[in-house]
DNA sequence: TATGAATGAGTCTTCATTCAT
DNA sequence: CATGAATGAAGACTCATTCAT
């Protein structure tokens, strides 16, 4: 790794969480070289200008989330634990998320929609690439005879990533993990009991 | 009123759009007197300092959406009912809510809570007693007999709200309505199917 | 003069020279401030940035000379009078023009032809006056048969401009007053032979 | 010519015009990275400051002026030729030193003169010498009595140069030619009822 | 020699806030 | 109460220059 992807990477790293949890405007260059210990001039070698670095800080903590769930994805065999496994990430990076400021794709959603339409797009596309994988698992499921083919794909997908986001960002506002229980715990007796 | 009231009250009616769409940061001074062809020294002399605007603007954002509720609850008999009622009232105000920059009480948590204690304690508040009203209407219907005993009204107050906030900041951010009409669709059979 | 007025008028006379001397680019917003004992906020609480500092600078510099030509030839008489009086006035203002750093007009077409059309357009604008107001002259004189008919108004106008320019450039880059000396004296031979 | 040499050479070909048009402040060394696909190192190789690149860039622009004077005179036999010649030469190079942003000596006078002394004194040397020519060409055509002996090299000398100068620079600003064109006629008139 | 990467002082501009009138 | 004008710190970003490799 070159010396400036290695710069790039460190750059981004110090500050994924600090993008997301004070959000674009919030951030600021000194908020960037206090936590990198560069200057300036420095974080300008190697992004072209603030958004840059926070689309970089945005793909960064996405990705990360994405590899916790490929990883975990991969292990099961049958659909319905495929289904369970995302439930179970969600549970394992829970405490990792509150301290990171949340979930980035929602803080980045909500913090950028009105404002920051390329940041916005990032979000967006990560919504949908999510709710594909759900989507494509239940189908799956039902091509095998595993899930009931009454089960509709399209509205359960967005139905698991509405009611995940939803109790992370009230646990999150709240400081209580009630609200992320519940909707775990309810999410699994749908599967259970519908699928 | 007196006048200073009425500056107030203009001056928050003016801007409370606009801290929901910028957040607190992302919202200058000249954005307030832009919007309300007020002076900077204006809007001092009304509050003392951005803070206060903003705290004021929660507040009516707020009051205007619990006036919706209460209109509507007061109009229902049955406490299935007054729970429809909360489902009927966002519907009646979805594209309403969107053009003010979605829901100002989820907005301003995901905005305040790493950074401004105070404006996000008011979101905390929020969520607590809407939680508070749906978890009466539950034990009310227990009561009466109406509700399953068996239901746990804790659970489904958070449930309730973690579902259509979830879907409001995903129907916001991506612009589709779909997951705003997947939860209402999802908590009207919950109703129907388990309480 | 409402206070407003007051100081936008004091940053432009205190600033004036300093943009003719070291051109847009060359002068910064510090410069303004040292010259002015303002801060920056103070400036562009009057200015909305440096560009119309700039505008109102070379406007103020270039009525400063309108001035000095509008008296002078409003106490001549015949059109040759009046033909000479520029001359004159040249003569008058030279050391100051100099100590100003040259003539504001040419100095700032320079500056600005390949970088700041709206600046280059003020100097184009004085130029096409002045070839406006000597070719007038000419006319009013040849009409009086005060002038030689054969006379060519339109390049006698760009002629006396362009010499004198010329002329004042020179001496001002080389610090010798000879250019200047030899421009008159052959424009006063000019109007003597062959008007 | 060593690769040190061919380097230095590159740059301030590519350079030169940039200088010429944005002048010494106005241009960046990211200008001048980009004009030659250099880097901001590779010019420090060459160069010890953005200062002698000017000095460099400005000697260029200058030595190719010389040469086109130095070929057309050589040609010429009568004095009165090679005055012309001069006249000629800039007719033959105006469209090439307008795209190049106007004549270098006088740019730079503008630009230097209350800034930057060192730059400022080459202009200086380049008018004398170009001065020292012209008087020299009106003195030899005295000796041989091709020119009258009552002409006043000094003055006539001064007067080529600055109509030269000024009828460049007016019609560089304003992009319009005629002052150039009326210039030129005058000088030749001059050169036939005078000289 | 040339490069890539860093520096830190500088650029223009906007910020929230204050205060005399 | 409201205004107009000012402040000075902070904002994002660019500058000329340096230096290890």
């Amino acid at each position: 790794m070159s010396k400036a992807k290695k710069t790039k990477r460190y750059i981004v790293e110090k500050t994924a969480n600090i993008f997301n949890k004070r959000g674009f405007v919030g951030t600021s260059l000194s908020d960037l070289t206090n936590a990198t210990n560069l200057t300036k001039g420095s974080i300008y070698g190697n992004f072209n200008n603030k958004q840059e670095v926070a689309v970089a800080a945005f793909n960064y903590n996405y990705q990360n989330l994405i590899k916790r769930f490929a990883a975990k994805l991969s292990e099961k065999k049958t659909y319905k634990e495929k289904l369970h496994s995302f439930l179970e990430v969600y549970e394992e990076i829970y405490s990792e998320l509150m301290n990171a400021g949340g979930c980035p794709i929602l803080n980045n959603a909500v913090d950028a929609d009105d404002t920051n339409p390329e940041l916005n797009s990032l979000s967006i596309r990560a919504f949908k690439d999510w709710n594909f994988n759900i989507k494509n698992i239940i189908l799956s499921g039902k091509a095998t005879n595993e899930i009931d083919e009454t089960i509709d794909e399209e509205s359960y997908a967005d139905l698991f990533i509405l009611t995940i986001e939803g109790s992370l960002v009230l646990s999150k506002a709240t400081g209580e993990k009630r609200y992320f229980n519940h909707a775990i715990q309810h999410l699994k007796s749908l599967i259970v009991e519908r699928f």
